[in-house]
DNA sequence: CCACAAACATACCAAGTAGTATGTTTAGAA
DNA sequence: TTCTAAACATACTACTTGGTATGTTTGTGG
């Protein structure tokens, strides 16, 4: 098969897959993923049952493949590429939180973290995607962990600081403001943007 | 009517309806409240499905009972009580969160707290539900912001800080810390108690 | 232009869902 | 004891769920 003629093949089949993958991310983004069911998904995308099962064996492998190829992108795209070969961490991890808090494309803060969400909802209970979501965050983590390590090796963070302890914080406090979002509002994020600077600024 | 008759009347019944809210905490708590079904709830606690609408007009009625009368009494024994009349916020805070950490009734790394698991699942969907919560987080928030105002009358936290700001982050931190506990377990716990050490002390 | 697989479309199904209709039991007031 | 309402029990229903069985269309390699 030449790659042209694969391109063209797979080119329609590729957007109702991608079609369906975006969708449900909004309506699960919104809903949760037990409370969209499949049937309000080919719903909205006018995607019929057949098609959807063609693209995926079940629900949860449509949930892992949005996890991957939805989900993931995002976070690389607002979390970790803002924080790649940041020669002032503190500084810049501010500044990322900042804009994943206030301008980022999925920012709504009733309905809080797409990521997030899904962590809280199915994490205790399906394992794949548990694995999956522990895949994106991991990634996360590190991109905190390294620039925390980075900002050492300039002597822009204090030695006795544990990178890997500050990303935990740091992911700890970004969860948390989404969820406290989804009950008091953006209110909390200002409030976080004001206390994760006064303790980076104590990092340095 | 009499009080001892009207006790004796609603004891069995109210036996009946703690069972039940008691028995659908522990379902939720652990699937969730969407995921947990009346027949499941029936079938664990043995009550028959006319007991358990005669006690509740509808699921929703059900889970705002269980905020109500489950939930919060918890948080108001975990979270709350051991703010009263505290004299050193800073350390009494660190030692709420470590008890409510690693030794409250509900700790269960994987599970995550009960409150915050059902803010992350029905806060944007369920107005009454979104309220009742709304209700229990405020009371916590209020208990901590109290603790520091304290703390700063009695010259232990510095006067430039904002009790209700610390008291916002604080939550922000508990439901995040539960929230990456899900995904990452209970090492998180450990994280978050030593970084919020490091972020109190800066306080006083 | 034809065969054939990819890509969809339609109809269906068994299990589960919240909730109701209609009973029966039970316990206390008279 | 008897009457009555509270407290439960059973059977049922309309609807939704994820998933399947069985088609039909569409593009393209030979």
């Amino acid at each position: 098969m030449f790659v042209g003629q694969l391109y063209y093949l797979m080119s329609k089949a590729a957007e109702t897959r991608h079609t369906i993958l975006h969708k449900a991310f909004e309506l699960i983004y919104r809903n949760g993923f037990q409370a969209t069911s499949i049937d309000t998904i080919i719903a909205t995308t006018q995607v019929t049952k057949g098609a959807f099962f063609y693209h995926f064996r079940n629900k949860e492998e449509m949930g892992l493949a949005l996890i991957n190829e939805v989900i993931k992108p995002t976070m690389e795209e607002s979390f970790i590429r803002p924080l790649i070969n940041s020669d002032q961490p503190a500084d810049d991890i501010y500044l990322m939180m900042k804009h994943l808090l206030q301008t980022a494309p999925f920012f709504q803060a009733e309905y809080g973290c797409p990521a997030v969400n899904l962590v809280n909802e199915v994490a205790a209970s399906n394992d794949s995607l548990h694995q999956a979501l522990y895949a994106v965050m991991s990634q996360c983590l590190q991109a905190v962990s390294s620039s925390i390590q980075r900002g050492q090796a300039l002597g822009q963070i204090r030695d006795d600081v544990d990178g890997a302890q500050v990303a935990n914080f740091i992911m700890i406090g970004y969860s948390g403001t989404r969820n406290m979002g989804k009950l008091f509002g953006a209110a909390c994020y200002q409030t976080y943007l004001n206390e994760l600077k006064r303790y980076l600024n104590q990092l340095t």
